[in-house]
DNA sequence: CTTACTTTGTGAATGATTTCACAAAGTACG
DNA sequence: CGTACTTTGTGAAATCATTCACAAAGTAAG
């Protein structure tokens, strides 16, 4: 559900871009492909943003989505794994939305680590990542480390204070019960369309 | 749920790895975090797999979900936009996972998608995309294209034939009903880890 | 073979999410 | 001001997913 509230977020930035001002809660529907119900319902959820008859404004209730969200508030970051994907994740514009702060990196490797990088943040090893985390302020932590150390990591992140995890690593970790974890498994999804693409194909033999 | 099967096979995987020949729903639930009639009932919908009093057999077990997501064929890939993004996929082992054969890559500039590419698949021009793909089975696209170009991009890609696609724009496109779209949208994980990461905060405050 | 366990497969119960449908509250305009 | 129209917010209904709980079917061991 919040997901959603995150999508009405990054609609709603879009009409702004675009100049419109007024938006009805069938049209944001129509766009994300949801039911007007529904967005009406999520919205409703936080308060009363809109006006019977007329819609929302688009402005507005950005503002109280993005309240909502918090993402109006800096969120810190760092980065624990610099290989293949860590890299990537780096350079990407477009991970980091606005609002949200990647501080460091780590990794068993630093020196090739910082190589592979263009992006300036700093690459400090992993050995350190107690002693560079000390007394600063850090929300989340994004995991992109080898299977075989992802619960060893973790552990230390979550001894460092670090409040929610956004795990790349196609594993469960495990974490006390008061930290966030999201999962983002790019072969689970790749196996899962697999099985519909067979279907398909046997939808059309039959 | 079929992303569920996905992770048992995974996990049927390191059982077997481990040398592990018999299991239980009790002990793949503990592993994955799930009810242990939730695994018996996924598994059940395909068939009779279990033996009572005893477990599961796990190669035979491994072989029929296998056998159900159809990762025992050969799935064809491409991947549309070898940006920075793309060009992790292409570097992340893990990502095809076996059975998986990435074919070819496309981009508006081929030349320096290809120089940043340590894989050996070839990256051509995007306009030669009908061109390629002609007489091709392509089961699967992946498509990491910058938003502005990604729904005409997938109007391509399906009237090349392309059954399914994996979706790493952060935006919603438009296919024909019978062509699946998988999402993956980091920013909108990460978006939604930071609301909880203020509730908890705000928990602490309290 | 029999008794004591174990674990499956699955109806029934529960819980969560989504959709329907409509009163209430607004707009727009003559 | 009043009438016709629009769109919200939200209970109630419908749908979908998860969990419980137990009979049935097996194992294991004397």
């Amino acid at each position: 559900m919040i997901k959603r509230l995150s999508l009405y977020s990054r609609i709603l930035q879009s009409f702004e871009f675009q100049g419109i001002e007024k938006i009805s809660s069938a049209e944001v529907a129509r766009r994300l492909g949801l039911n007007s119900a529904q967005v009406r319902k999520d919205l409703a959820c936080f308060g009363q943003f809109g006006i019977p008859g007329f819609g929302y404004h688009v402005n507005d209730l950005r503002k109280q989505v993005r309240g909502i969200l918090k993402t109006d508030r800096e969120m810190r970051v760092i980065l624990v794994g610099v290989g293949n994907l860590g890299t990537a994740l780096l350079s990407y514009r477009g991970f980091l939305k606005q609002g949200f702060t990647m501080l460091f990196g780590f990794d068993v490797n630093p020196r090739s680590a910082e190589g592979r990088t263009r992006s300036n943040v700093p690459i400090y090893d992993i050995r350190d990542l107690e002693s560079k985390i000390e007394g600063q302020r850090i929300d989340i932590a994004v995991l992109a480390v080898p299977v075989e150390v992802a619960q060893e990591v973790t552990n230390r992140l979550v001894k460092c204070g670090v409040l929610a995890i956004l795990n790349f690593v196609p594993m469960r970790i495990e974490v006390p019960a008061h930290i966030q974890v999201r999962y983002v498994d790019f072969s689970l999804e790749l196996e899962s369309l697999a099985y519909y693409v067979q279907d398909r194909e046997k939808a059309k033999r039959e």
